[in-house]
DNA sequence: ACCTGGTCCAACCATTTGGTTGGAACATCT
DNA sequence: AGATGTTCCAACCAAATGGTTGGACCAGGT
């Protein structure tokens, strides 16, 4: 029946003009629900009372709670890394690249604090999906920051480093504080007074830790 | 009736001497299931089928499928935290003390690589549970953390830094690489091969991050 | 031998959950 | 107006799930 047919597969990354404004209020109150919920916890009921529609409606368009699952996370991942892609221009000096990167990320997690939470969550589960969704929505991520890096090298900017290394230790640096800040804020007892002068210092700090960390060593 | 009040609190942290063979069998089946599920996913049942008993004996010994979820996370929480002891005997060099550091962090993410994103996902639906244990168990955490780092800022082995950025570093440094590192490895590209060159490398590669982040820059 | 309290389980129950269905309401085209 | 296709929903269903129950089994004490 044509009813069915209509369903996108969800590998097919829809295009921004055949908006559906059902079909992305449905996926932004399944957003919320799945990022407060966890996947698993979520229920297709409480979807649905967010998006004030009819539970059928979510299995209309969304065919499943599965399905549902896998296109909030792959537009999630896309909406996440959308935004490091400006600081990838070429023939910016290293330093501002890395305030750059570290100023979106800062961005994003105040935007959304739970997001790279999910994240972590969800592939935990299903592995595949990420692989997937990196390889289709930024195929050359590597090379472009493999050229940054490599620039920066050949200046002395920075000391030699893989590319692996210097993504880790990026990613590190911003996205775990406030996936883990809470962990960490109740271990070291921060008050409030501590915890807020700690987030307001991010920038600057996280960009010492960072210049700092990877600055040649002097011979 | 009797059969009830046998149930310890939840609060109520047993002490080593009165373990229960079938009990922590049953913890163990459901640590297990837990981190691989999630608490939400997991069910009953299979806890019972991985600790070869029957489902009523889940709630015997637990009662509730909640209670055991909080009691999986608290002995995970603590014997994450116990690997940390050791590192924080007084008088040792500030470069041994971060490497120790490093080194039982690796050893557990290589253990137990799942420990840390289940701990962030609980974290993220209990805030509370987490503060608790902390408080419960190192309620003097900060102190010996705080005391070494004066050390390390008196005789000018770091720079001044505060308690809070200093905890956050360390943490972001070591956990999140394994938490994330699917992550990383899939926006990197990275072969089976870097990425095994990549965790040969970490203790050494960390450990000049950190010193090199932390060290004072010369006037 | 007979209680008694702890350990364990097969069967059962109430509720929840994801998913289906058949049709109403609406729009669009002829 | 009638035919056609889309959007939406109240009611329903089968399966799964967390939790309960009543009693069997066993060890130690009397």
């Amino acid at each position: 029946m044509a009813l069915h047919d209509a369903h996108p597969a969800v590998t097919d990354l829809a295009p921004p003009d055949d908006i559906d404004e059902a079909e992305v209020n449905i996926l932004d109150a399944a957003h919320r629900v799945f990022l407060r919920q966890g996947t698993d916890g979520a229920r297709m009921q409480e979807i649905a009372n967010e998006a004030s529609v009819n539970k059928s409606m979510l299995h209309y368009y969304f065919r499943s709670k599965e399905r549902l699952a896998e296109a909030v996370f792959m537009r999630a991942v896309r909406e996440t890394f959308r935004r490091f892609e400006p600081a990838m221009q070429p023939d910016v000096p290293f330093r501002d690249f890395v305030r750059d990167l570290i100023v979106a990320d800062l961005a994003m997690m105040d935007d959304h604090p739970y997001l790279v939470g999910y994240i972590i969550s969800e592939l935990h589960h299903h592995p595949e999906r990420w692989r997937q969704t990196i390889a289709l929505e930024f195929p050359d991520g590597r090379t472009a920051m493999q050229a940054k890096l490599d620039a920066a090298i050949a200046t002395g900017e920075i000391r030699p480093i893989t590319l692996l290394e210097f993504t880790t230790f990026l990613v590190s640096m911003t996205f775990f504080p406030t996936v883990g800040g809470g962990l960490v804020r109740a271990y070291a007892g921060a008050t409030k007074e501590e915890w807020d002068a700690f987030l307001d210092r991010r920038e600057a700090h996280f960009m010492n830790l960072c210049l700092n960390g990877l600055r040649p060593t002097k011979a």
